[in-house]
DNA sequence: GCCAACGTTGGC
DNA sequence: GCCAACGTTGGC
């Protein structure tokens, strides 16, 4: 059994929210629609279920960490992006040639408190945190154990 | 709405 | 293989 690892999901709340996340019929949401090699690489290579996640909202108002949401299926076919109609088609990616993959998520526990960007920004434990760098656009990015126990703290967890 | 920082594409 | 042009992300 590997380490448990952690990572932080982006998404903008417009588009798909925590809240969205927690109201799944289904009880978790296929990560599809990822088309980045790198964001790619880290579910097909790094991502295992029971992994955590923290669930980010950008171009929100106000950017920030919103809760915790964890992996429950290992990287498999994206097959959004074999469908000519999905928004994320890619004709580089075929049923017997899959180029992108996704993972299937889960909500954990809701933070009881927020925790913005400039909150992490302000953090001096949390200077070398990817999602506080300029520029830093990777969809899915790592999280270090030390970080993780410093955002959820932040946010009201214990 | 602006634009910096990227990643990707395509001409050569 | 280089690199300019282009499109997208995402903070401000």
């Amino acid at each position: 059994m590997a380490e448990k690892r952690y990572w932080l999901f982006k998404s903008e709340p417009t588009a798909y929210s925590y809240a969205d996340l927690q109201g799944e019929a289904d009880g978790f949401a296929e990560w599809d629609g990822v088309r980045n090699y790198q964001a790619r690489n880290l579910m097909r290579d790094e991502m295992k279920t029971g992994d955590g996640i923290l669930f980010y909202h950008s171009s929100a108002d106000p950017m920030a960490v919103v809760g915790t949401a964890k992996i429950v299926k290992d990287a498999y076919p994206d097959f959004t992006a074999w469908d000519p109609k999905d928004k994320h088609y890619d004709p580089k990616s075929t049923p017997g040639n899959t180029v992108w993959m996704m993972v299937d998520i889960k909500a954990d526990q809701e933070f009881t408190k927020q925790v913005t960007l400039q909150e992490l920004k302000a953090n001096p434990k949390l200077l070398n945190m990817m999602v506080t760098r300029k520029g830093m656009r990777l969809s899915v990015q790592p999280v270090t154990a030390e970080e993780w126990a410093e955002v959820l703290s932040m946010g009201g967890l214990s």
